[in-house]
DNA sequence: GTAACTATTTATCATATGATAAATTCAATC
DNA sequence: GATTGAATTTATCATATGATAAATAGTTAC
């Protein structure tokens, strides 16, 4: 849990009574490469934290299998449509790798935030900050050619290349795996 | 003001006192059509509401005028990337109708949200409902065609079609303005 | 109400990406 | 370490959308 409470540090700080009381919440899970953390259909009620290890948020459209994000190190992931609005989620949550998670509990989160100001404030801030990334993703996406897609992200986060599979990495940028592919190799 | 405290009892219902401090610190405008609200360049510091009217934001890319969002009545509108950086913001919001808004201030509301935490609260879900609808317009730019893009945009929003130009509504879908001609053409 | 300007449509051609299939490389399992 | 299956690349053809230009429709200002 220290990492845990050391990223979160980063983020906003909190009381030690908070930290306890989010520790309390919190659950220490791990998966194995390839299992789903969460399934689709399932309501989301809880927020995890990846410790170590990889996951992505995926879906399906016409039966295809369409990764919405990935999350590494040190990232929160939820599946927010469904956390925010208590609507089963169209979603799953996967590991890409041996990955070891804290799962929050949503629910007692929630309910710590009438006598724990500071957390309410940690979880604004990070839903901020979630924000802002998304947004700029919705950018990229707008008007810029796949290959301006791929590049961007090749170098805005190099270790994506390294550790996903390049069919996750297509959809996620928004191609099929044999344009992204045909990308990469033009050089 | 009577008209966004009653939107934001919807939301979120706040004491009467964080009523108060809010009306404090916010103030109303108006803006004619087509004039920017806030520039390019600008830093944003303001939290706005929509009373009536519409506005858009947008930004260049390539010498390219882009719109990201629209907003009408009894939405909120802030430039997240730069409000919650303190960054200069790359997007300007330009009213498309004569606009009436209220612009809250939004160091002073940080700033309220140590003693009123039901203020907190309020933008806090606010946030949230902003970030599940960023996250679906992800979905619809990844894997949508731009006909079902403008299809469920008409669907969801018919009153876009009615009171904003295509050109605008063409690069909110990521698509140029003689494509979605072509596409409401092909009927 | 006309002139000037702007928004929208239509047409033509070019190109990036999709769809499909097959070949190759890589990884997992016994 | 050979077999099997999955991931990636390569190739071919089809198509949606972009770029550009010109025509038409609609709006604004005098």
């Amino acid at each position: 849990m220290l990492e845990f409470l050391r990223h979160i540090e980063t983020i906003y700080p909190i009381s030690s009574k908070s930290e306890e009381a989010l520790v309390a919440i919190s659950k220490e899970h791990e998966y194995k490469k390839g299992t789903n953390v969460q399934d689709i259909g399932h309501t989301c009620k809880t927020i995890y934290f990846v410790k170590s290890g990889v996951v992505r948020v995926y879906y399906y459209k016409d039966a295809i299998d369409i990764t919405e994000s990935f999350e590494f190190e040190n990232a929160f992931v939820a599946r927010a449509e469904s956390l925010f609005t208590g609507k089963p989620s169209q979603k799953a949550i996967e590991a890409i790798e041996d990955t070891t998670m804290i799962a929050i509990d949503s629910y007692r989160l929630f309910n710590l935030f009438d006598n724990h100001p500071d957390l309410e404030r940690l979880f604004r801030k990070i839903i901020e900050s979630s924000y802002v990334s998304t947004v700029q993703r919705i950018e990229s996406l707008q008007f810029n050619t796949a290959e301006e897609r791929y590049k961007s992200l090749l170098k805005a986060s190099p270790n994506v290349l390294k550790r996903i599979p390049l069919k996750y990495i297509a959809s996620y940028l928004g191609i099929t795996q044999v344009s992204l592919s045909r990308i990469r190799g033009a050089k």
